[in-house]
RNA sequence: GGGCGCUUAGCUCAGUUGGCUAGAGCACCUCGUUUACACCGAGGGGGUCGGGGGUUCGAGUCCCUCAGCGCCCACCA
């Protein structure tokens, strides 16, 4: 060993040390420029754009996975001499982040966004964006991405908001955009809108009340009440009308038939429940049928109703909503206050009273329950009724209530003034691209929920009454004349900043007609809303001057993420960025934003760019926890990845996020806690995850098991939450480590020159089909996002192929100085390849490696020698010539190591030490003879065994101890005893699985059928059954030698 | 109510268009420190592929059915 070796002996740690390598590695890609990609003439381009992560608080697991798989992807193509940018960011979330620091303001200061101003809030806001920003990045950093990090990019920055109001006004002049009342999800507590996509559903315990309603004079034979029934006892205040079905009878007929239909397709144990549900539809319809008709012709009499406590009439309505077979039958309608009522309402033309104030107390409409919260409300309008006697019954039934996701309160429907975007074309549009396969989804499953979705064409609500966002670029004012409108135009229109190109007009007139009611109402007569494209101080002055007002609403943040993919290259800027990056060219998100961001993505890109923002969308699985849920902060059941980095490192991380992403669509991980204390590891139970603090069961200290949001969070040691499954990788990049490791200890003296093609060795010829092939495999696979396939390759190749095969055969070589110069340059060719494989998924252990390996054969190569790249993010994707797989070698190679597994066999049975050397014969084919006879000498260092002669199948002369295999026996020359028993029954229970093979190969060949249809393959099945009953005679003999 | 997915070894999961004796890692048992690696090496035990039926020469794989679990969407006076 050379005084060098020695020096590198002491410099390469038995250990892989990720810490210190992991930042000295990130620093060199960074310094050396690595992840900056600029339009190229020469070069294609790969794009990818990050899913944007919230500003809100820290990555967590899922972010981990995903961008560790466009990381993967990143650097692929970068080897592989692409143009790879991969766009990093973050994404403002609109009411998320305003949500949080709201939240964070009451508890530190005790104050209210009101209290602090719009300006003041924002400001606020910007300061936690820029703390968590740096965080995530730092996070993703850490992680390994290969992000150009120069272009990182905000929801809310310049570039973005020119991109938003370019796309806001353009949606405006073409009419796409429009503001009208509408019924929408009011978070009372936030005092805004939200989207049904942010509703969540909670099943609850509730009651179900029953009223009556009196009819103003019942005529004879006239019921005295309607009754109708209600989850939410408040909204009778602003009901306007009771409804009953149009035709009842032929709603009973259509139903019944349903059932029936059912019935004949229902499995039999569904039957007795539908024959019942049936049986009760009947005898309903029997007993109710001519009640609901009285009712049908009192409505179409016009016979009206007292809403009481109200003491307001309102109509009885025919509409379809009403449904014959719920409830009484008869359904209250709230217009202002519920969906559906609303519907019904349009329908009727009924009026439509809001008895809601933005804040969720009652307001004036409501009389003496004004102030009320709409909770307390329900109670006194309970009692009241109850005290008037027009409550019939309370029934316990468990309803669902939709509920905040961001303020987690229930959400009023309320009726307000919001701005839309009219989905009917551009819905279309974004479907196209996917059934004419301009995008494509995979896994394929997915695009049905993309579609089906889309294929709603639900308009989509963009304003959102938040301070944290884009503003909306549209300044209003409410005319009271036609005169009025026009005059106005003519004024806005007449200023000289004022053009078609960046100025548009929209007029809204009042839906309410009736003129005493509008003006008691206080409505204008329609609205002139001016929206301008660009920031102009001078027309805004005007306008203001005019009266003016600015909507103070913000943009839903989807409508900004929906532009991510060209707003970050620069649009609406023609830059040379867009031109050469966009398309781009992958998406790989999580299945849950598909509606709301991919699809979104699609249609904003077409109306923008006239073309598809991305070729491919890969949706990767979501990472639950051991009992199936998903993993999330406010559940406490989550793991951090630093945890994981910082035990196991970032590469083990990355491997083990790799090997998990099958195609299913959930990923069960097992958590377990480490207490911070003593080490002490246990599982994560149902019960240990939820409790704010706990005492670990090893040293009873009291320890946390919840994620540290920030840092005054950290009084109590928190236990790091771990997955076992990340300790299968971390033991892989040791084991690539050490295995490189003695790969540079014995590289002592090389000398770089081409492998000469006549001394390659049945090893080396294996190593180089199987290096051919599992490259072409890897680049193959993962083109396919098949992640996890990919991981278990290399795992295998790596470990099994190359540690334990490669590596173990060459030792025998080094010792020879005559073939160790070409064992070197075999070793140094083939670990300079194994790195490349690996490094998209392990970026941090191959770099490094990589770098040492430099020093000691800067040059190296196959059948040519060149000076390898000075960084391996940047080195050429393995592409071997495919010529050198070869069946042959890789048989030839499977019998050896069959061979050698039989030995060990014997070896560990008969307890023999490895110290001493065993001698031993195979009884085989000729055939085999003549493959295995090259490799003989391999014997000596891989089980310490010295071949003697390889004999005819009708010898056998010195038998101690005899192993069957598949394709030989081997006969080992032994002086120590054999355990017989143990060894008959082995053979015995040997026998019967051959004979069970035996029988079942025999039927399947008698079988003519078979034979015609798959000729190849009833050959196979031919030989591999003499093999078996050639097996099968020697194992009989041996059992006869035995006994 | 509509859609999607899952059920394979004690645990977490592979298993391509049906085809040779159903695989891996962890855990478990036995043995071993032979100078890359105990975060290692060698060997071993463990599965009637959720239940039932069908198609087929042949089913973990295709069809039907039952049961359980999970996710998404819609809706419930």
């Amino acid at each position: 060993m050379s005084t060098e070796t020695k020096q590198l002996a002491d410099e390469i740690p038995k250990r892989f040390d990720f810490e210190n390598v992991e930042t000295r590695i990130f620093e060199f890609w960074t310094s050396g420029g690595y992840f900056s990609a600029a339009p190229s003439a020469d070069r294609k381009p790969f794009t990818i754009v990050i899913p944007p992560p919230n500003v809100t608080g820290a990555l967590h697991l899922g972010h981990a996975l995903n961008n560790t798989l466009q990381d993967i992807m990143t650097r692929m193509k970068r080897m592989q001499g692409y143009e790879a940018l991969w766009m990093p960011g973050t994404d403002h979330a609109g009411i998320a982040t305003q949500a949080r620091v709201e939240k964070r303001l009451k508890e530190n200061e005790g104050k209210t966004r009101h209290d602090l101003g719009r300006s003041a809030l924002v400001d606020r806001i910007w300061a936690w964006k820029d703390e968590y920003e740096t965080r995530i990045i730092g996070q993703l950093k850490q992680l390994g991405a290969s992000c150009d990090w120069e272009r990182t990019r905000f929801t809310l920055d310049e570039m973005c908001a020119k991109a938003v109001r370019f796309t806001f006004f353009d949606l405006f002049q073409k009419q796409l955009i429009y503001r009208a009342k509408r019924l929408v999800n009011w978070d009372t507590h936030l005092g805004t809108t939200v989207s049904n996509d942010e509703v969540e559903n909670v099943k609850k315990q509730g009651q179900f009340w029953h009223f009556m309603y009196p009819v103003i004079d019942p005529q004879s034979g006239e019921p005295a009440h309607v009754l109708v029934a209600t989850t939410r006892p408040e909204t009778m205040l602003g009901d306007t009308a009771v409804a009953v079905h149009p035709d009842p009878a032929a709603a009973f007929k259509r139903i019944e038939s349903e059932f029936r239909e059912k019935l004949k397709k229902a499995s039999k144990s569904d039957t007795d429940d539908i024959q019942a549900e049936l049986d009760e539809l009947i005898d309903r319809r029997t007993k109710m049928l001519p009640k609901l008709e009285q009712l049908r012709d009192m409505a179409k009499d016009g016979r009206k109703l007292k809403l009481p406590l109200m003491d307001r009439e309102i109509p009885i309505v025919c509409d379809i909503w009403a449904k014959p077979e719920l409830g009484s039958g008869c359904v209250k309608i709230t217009p202002a206050h519920d969906p559906n009522d609303y519907l019904v309402a349009q329908r009727c033309g009924l009026p439509m009273i809001n008895i809601m104030n933005p804040d969720g107390t009652l307001n004036a409409e409501t009389g003496s329950y004004e102030g009320l919260t709409m909770k307390k409300a329900r109670n006194t309008v309970v009692q009241d009724l109850e005290a008037l006697g027009l409550l019939e019954r309370v029934e316990d039934r468990e309803i669902e209530m939709p509920i905040s996701d961001r303020s987690k309160t229930p959400i009023e429907p309320f009726l307000t003034d919001q701005w839309f975007v009219a989905m009917e074309q551009l819905s279309q549009s974004a479907m196209d691209a996917v059934t004419d396969g301009r995008v494509k989804i995979y896994p394929k499953r997915y695009e049905n929920g993309y579609l089906d979705w889309l294929g709603e064409k639900r308009d989509w609500p963009v304003s959102r009454q938040l301070w944290w966002g884009h503003q909306i670029p549209v300044w209003s004012l409410g005319c009271e004349s036609e005169a009025e409108v026009n005059d106005t135009i003519e004024q806005v229109k007449s200023h000289p900043d004022f053009s078609d190109s960046i100025s548009s007009i929209q007029v809204e007139s009042c839906p309410e007609k009736d003129e005493t009611k509008r003006i008691r109402l206080g409505l204008p007569f329609a609205t002139i809303h001016v929206c301008l494209q660009i920031e102009n101080e001078a027309l805004e002055k005007a306008l203001t001057q005019k009266n003016f007002v600015r909507d103070p609403d913000v943009l839903d943040t989807w409508f900004s993420s929906a532009l991510w993919p060209h707003s970050t290259l620069g649009w609406p800027e023609k830059t040379k960025e867009l031109d050469y990056f966009y398309p781009t060219s992958t998406l790989i998100t999580s299945r849950d934003i598909i509606s709301l961001w991919v699809a979104r993505m699609v249609l904003m890109g077409l109306n923008n760019c006239d073309e598809v923002p991305f070729h491919e969308v890969y949706i990767h699985p979501k990472i639950q926890d051991g009992f199936g849920e998903t993993m999330s902060k406010s559940r406490g059941n989550g793991i951090d990845p630093l945890d994981v980095i910082a035990k196991f490192g970032a590469d083990a991380l990355r491997f083990g996020m790799a090997r998990l992403c099958t195609e299913t669509q959930d990923v069960r991980l097992p958590v377990q806690f480490e207490c911070p204390r003593c080490g002490h590891s246990f599982d994560q139970t149902r019960k240990n995850r939820e409790l704010p603090k706990i005492n670990c069961p090893s040293c009873n200290e009291f320890i946390s098991t919840q994620w540290a949001e920030t840092k005054e969070d950290k009084s109590l040691p928190r236990a790091s939450a771990l997955s076992e499954r990340f300790e299968v990788s971390r033991n892989f990049v040791n084991k690539l480590w050490n295995a490189s490791r003695f790969a540079m200890l014995n590289l002592d003296g090389y000398q770089a020159s081409p492998i000469d093609e006549q001394e390659l060795t049945i090893e080396d010829r294996w190593m180089l089909s199987r290096l051919a092939g599992v490259s072409q495999q890897v680049t193959d696979l993962l083109s396919r996002y098949k992640y996890s396939e990919t991981a278990s390759i290399l795992y295998d190749f790596a470990w099994d192929e190359f540690c334990s095969f490669f590596v173990e055969i060459l030792k025998e070589r080094f010792s020879n100085p005559q073939t160790r110069p070409h064992a070197q340059r075999m070793l140094a060719f083939t670990l300079d390849n194994l790195l490349r494989l690996l490094h998209p998924m392990m970026p941090f252990i191959t770099e490094e490696i990589w770098l040492i390996l430099g020093r000691i054969c800067p040059e190296r190569g196959f059948l040519n020698v060149k000076p390898a790249s000075p960084a391996l993010i940047v080195a050429q994707w393995p592409d071997l010539d495919q010529k050198w797989c070869d069946v042959e070698i890789e048989n030839q190679f499977s019998l050896f190591q069959s061979a050698l597994s039989a030995i060990r066999e014997i070896r560990s049975k008969q307890n023999i030490e490895f110290k001493r050397e065993i001698q031993f014969q195979i009884e085989c084919d000729p055939t085999v003879e003549k493959t295995l006879a090259p490799m003989a000498a391999y014997f000596h260092g891989m089980v310490n065994a010295k071949l003697m002669t390889i004999g005819q199948i009708s010898q056998r002369p010195n038998i101690n101890a005899t192993v069957s295999r598949k394709d030989f026996d081997i006969v080992v020359d032994l002086d120590g005893l054999i355990d017989k028993e143990a060894e008959k029954t082995r053979l015995s229970k040997e026998k019967e699985s051959l004979e069970k093979s035996i029988t079942s190969k025999q039927r399947q060949l008698s079988n003519e059928r078979f034979v015609a249809a798959k000729p190849d393959l009833a050959e196979k099945v031919q030989l591999s059954l003499e093999e078996a009953k050639a097996q099968l005679e020697k194992v009989l003999s041996a059992l006869k030698r035995l006994s």
